[in-house]
DNA sequence: AACTATTTATAAGA
DNA sequence: TTCTTATAAATAGTT
């Protein structure tokens, strides 16, 4: 509405961004007030501008209205009794649900281009990322080999270093006159460091995928993502 | 708006109230999601009708957004316990990180694709490929990591080894009238095994670019990544 | 912030 | 309810 149509995405400019928001902002607490209005509706409206302005409206104007507002919208979703036990779980499901983000992002690395119209291009990236994937794979298949060729050697050298020690005490033994006490102790140590050698991974925590789409700068946004967040507790039309 | 204007008061019948309410409703929730996206704004709305039904929409469709807008506008409000400011600001942390996640699954999504041109494809095959290379690299690193271990402990072995070598010629040298030629010869073999334990890549010869693209049967794409978060009854009208 | 050309939303009617 | 349509409102681009 307007002279002319946007697009359903962010808009990019700044200053027209924030221009729009007021107007929207304006019309929304409009549209939320006619509703209380015409039909005795009870509205709690929100609103966070992209720089953490708050707004908000509800219905009576009274000192703590939207809080009892919230209160009637806990009670009915049923989640919790008003600001206690859900806010511990708040915490635990929103990671689930960051979680589930991320592997919706890695999802989409591989996804969605399937829908190309191009078929010539859909042939091509398929054939790049194929490519890419063979060599990929090879470079692993050779660091897991040089792996397996480590593992192999620690192996037949924990193997060896056995004998030497058998070796050794057999010498001491056959030898019982002998001192060496100290020597005895250091075998043993070194024993135990052979059996103890396999630890790895001791280093770092998981990195946040986060960290991994941190874009390249351009690309604004691309239409439609692939939801409306329109959210409706009860569809009682159909 | 419509065939005639009316007054901004209830409607009193009934039936035409619940009509008008629903149509308000629709679009009270579509400007809020417009909002929402145009202007990446955080919203939340609570609609209560008259009969009690409960409406509502959030910015973001995960399942416990409403109660961080909630919580951000008690905060905001000055209305919080000061208890509570721990788990607010971590989930102050979580809500930015899902916003985040949120921005860059739609610049990742890039729906409309068959809208786009020649150079926006080539300049999403390149975003999705340093994605990949992301958690690729983050792969390799943590096999380098995994062989950097073992070719440590390779080394200290080999170290303690010689030791061990040295120890038992001495031995043999001070008790010189030990025969022992064969243990000898033994360790010899064994130290020239560990001095040769670097070789790695003793297999297979580089394989032609060409075969690495040699097209794949096709590649089984993981469907849309979350499931679609349009929760609307009536999308019909527009 | 004001001004319009347009797009949207919707009141009434079917 | 749902759809259609005439009209009121909202607003995009411009001044």
């Amino acid at each position: 509405m307007g002279r002319s149509k946007i697009e359903m995405k962010l808009i990019e400019d700044t200053t027209n961004r924030q221009v729009t928001f007021s107007k929207f902002r304006a019309g929304l607490l409009k549209k939320a007030h006619e509703v209380s209005v015409l039909c005795d509706a009870e509205i709690g409206l929100i609103i966070f501008s992209s720089t953490g302005e708050l707004f908000d409206y509800c219905t009576q104007p009274l000192r703590f209205h939207m809080e009892q507002i919230i209160e009637r919208y806990q009670l009915a979703k049923g989640t919790q009794t008003p600001q206690q036990s859900g806010l511990q779980n708040m915490s635990e499901k929103l990671r689930r649900e960051s979680h589930c983000l991320e592997l919706s992002l890695n999802h989409l690395n591989g996804s969605e281009l399937n829908s190309l119209k191009i078929e010539d291009l859909e042939e091509l990236e398929q054939q790049l990322e194929y490519s890419i994937n063979k060599v990929r794979a090879r470079k692993e298949q050779l660091l897991k080999l040089q792996m397996d060729n480590l593992e192999r050697n620690v192996e037949k050298m924990e193997v060896e270093n056995n004998q030497l020690c058998h070796w050794i005490e057999e010498k001491q033994a056959s030898s019982r006159q002998q001192q060496v006490p100290i020597e005895a102790n250091m075998l043993e140590e070194k024993q135990q460091q052979v059996l103890n050698q396999f630890p790895f991974l001791g280093e770092e925590q998981p990195i946040s995928v986060l960290q991994l789409v941190s874009l390249p700068p351009s690309r604004p946004y691309l239409g439609q993502p692939m939801q409306s967040n329109l959210q409706e507790a009860n569809t009682h039309h159909q």
